[in-house]
DNA sequence: TACTTCACTGCAAAGGTTTGCACAAAGATC
DNA sequence: GATCTTTGTGCAAACCTTTGCAGTGAAGTA
């Protein structure tokens, strides 16, 4: 029933082997030939079968995708841009989420290894050292983690903290809440110590509550201590734990923006329909995405797998390219921040801070800030 | 490199027919010979190629999603869904992002087919004839659409429509709008059909707005229309045109829902963070995804494929599961909706309408519905 | 004892494709 | 006209696993 190679070669009177050039390496065959072969596949509906081929070449033309949990909105536009890249590029892409669980993430990386090409870790819950052991097994993409020797995607949130309290501290807020994200987040990390540094440049003091989910309801849960901490600003973890934060400081009767000003990270579509919009730093998740993918795919094509010649090469070639690509962020002034107790006096460590952010215009196009790559590979 | 089981047989000192028995039909095989086999692979770390098996088998052990935008916050829910169900049934998903676009539909149907065990089809947008035809390819599951002769998975929308037509003209709305969603959507006929029905047993006059694309600048961009057409309600096709239409509306000045209600579909956890809440009808888009997993897989293993005996009996049992199985969805009334001009006088055609929907206590759990199935399956 | 039954294991074919090598014919070079 | 390249094709092995069949020895039955 299922048609096969054999099929076309019948029907076109050549040998298998040079169905599968007509396919594989179409530079070898005779054009004419070529022509015939893909008329016969055409017509009997030919579509090569992926399970032999990646028995013999060793690449599946599969990748798969690790997300802490695809229902928040953080991911999917990246979950999209990379499955749309991996599409172009004739790779099909496993999706599976782990429910902010660092074992199911191991497990998962574990149980995909054999199935495809290469894993894209997503926030990855686990610690550095297990996702070096599991690099070794598969090749991997990190996407907001930093590691030496793996290929990472990141999101400059540092930038986008300092950008935002900048920011707090130019409205004249002195007192800052940061609400940490989830235990294990290298990015949570990286904001909170960026955000210290550029609290004390700006001679604000910063308080760190958490670590929380990081979803509304880790959010909504704070608005207590958030009050109770007596700030006037407040940089949270991502946009949905700011959209919490805003529904539980409104039912605590705290007014938004006029009495605590409020900053998200993310720029989900979400954080434009809130009341007050939410002021939030965008992070270019589509771009991180597609990059993510590339970077893998450009790993897979340069690394030969099971082939059987090539042995030698392949044994000395054992280096990886270990590209970190460092995405920029960008602070996206809405209503959620107002002057604060401080306003027009100068902060006491205010720095003339090169040009400001500048106000996006609100129902326009979500621009996805470009690429900035940093050295793109290391010596091997 | 790669360990297989080849070596766990040559660890174990059986042959290789042993290990895999071990693995795929363990009761053949000694259970000292089993526990022996089994610690050699834990040992080597063996994990069986799937393509190996799946060039013999004829089963892959996936799935594929197809849906029509990932980014649309009603789908992540079911995938997540979906991924875990069939993962706890040691089966992956390859997940596929159309764009709301018809013919991509197609093609990834066919780019898929030879890769997985069956296809989720999730909201498509192509034409009835096209999947049946798709249907001969590979196994097909139908989420939100019903076809004669195929399984399908569907949500009683048109309920949902008859309960939020009929809260709305209790309310005192005789002038209502339905805002239509995308053309080829099989949910917005079957809402188009419910209202229209309900509204005229409810005595009220129904405007259909639409098509429209099915996210919020489909709602914004129908609130001029809205306020022109000079209704007092408006049920959107979903929760993302409705929060669209929301938007529009504040920035036209109109008060929701003093001077118009709006009704929602699906019940987006976006849904409970708008101002003003909104009233919605709750579609339980995760028992769909576990729900269609299920179905897709039972037919999967009923099914015989390629093996190379019972060709006969495969031959005989072409019939296929088409079970069709409805699931219900609830009205959640939120702050969006609130009494119209009508309020207090008997609506026309108004009858005993059974128990009135239940106010749901709101930052309640997400409760999702239970599952009810019509006649599990037809005749062969 | 001779036979059947049973539980377990080995043998070998099969699944669809890729690819190194060999081979043939045609063209290029001297 | 002989030799060398080049171009196009065929041959057959290899990838890893599953599975029908056959074979072994032990236990049960007559």
């Amino acid at each position: 029933m299922p048609v096969t190679i054999r099929d076309v070669a019948r029907a076109s009177g050549v040998h298998i082997s040079t169905v599968s050039r007509t396919f594989s390496a179409p530079h070898l065959v005779n054009p004419e030939t070529r022509v015939r072969v893909l008329a016969c596949a055409e017509d009997l509906g030919y579509r090569p079968n992926r399970a032999a081929r990646a028995l013999i070449t060793g690449r599946t033309h599969n990748i798969g995708l690790i997300i802490a949990d695809i229902a928040n909105p953080f991911f999917p536009p990246l979950i999209k841009a990379a499955e749309s890249q991996a599409r172009h590029r004739d790779y099909h892409v496993f999706v599976a989420d782990t429910n902010e669980d660092a074992a199911a993430e191991e497990e998962l990386v574990h149980a995909l290894a054999k199935q495809v090409d290469g894993v894209l870790l997503c926030s990855p819950r686990m610690s550095n050292s297990l996702i070096e052991q599991l690099s070794r097994e598969v090749p991997l993409v990190v996407v907001n983690r930093q590691l030496a020797g793996l290929p990472c995607v990141l999101m400059d949130v540092g930038q986008g903290a300092r950008s935002a309290i900048e920011h707090l501290a130019r409205l004249g807020h002195r007192e800052i809440a940061l609400l940490a994200g989830p235990r294990g987040s290298w990015t949570s990390r990286e904001l909170r110590r960026a955000a210290g540094a550029a609290a004390r440049a700006a001679g604000a003091e910063l308080t760190v509550l958490g670590p929380n989910p990081p979803t509304e309801s880790g959010g909504l849960a704070q608005a207590e201590q958030v009050r109770r901490a007596g700030v006037t600003a407040v940089l949270a973890y991502n946009d949905l734990m700011a959209i919490g934060l805003l529904e539980g400081l409104d039912a605590l009767g705290v007014r938004v923006p006029q009495e605590i000003s409020v900053v998200g990270i993310d720029d989900i579509t979400l954080s434009r329909l809130t009341r007050p919009k939410l002021t939030t730093v965008a992070t270019p998740t589509a771009a991180a995405g597609r990059t993510a993918v590339d970077m893998l795919l450009q790993q897979d094509t340069e690394l030969p797998r099971t082939g059987r010649g090539s042995g030698a090469a392949a044994a000395v070639g054992a280096r990886r390219t270990t590209a970190q690509v460092m995405l920029q962020t960008e602070l996206v002034i809405r209503d959620s921040t107002a002057p604060g107790p401080y306003a027009g006096r100068d902060a006491p460590g205010a720095t003339a801070a090169g040009p400001g952010p500048h106000r996006r215009a609100d129902p326009g196009t979500p621009t996805v800030s470009p690429v900035t790559s940093s050295p793109p590979n290391a010596k091997e």
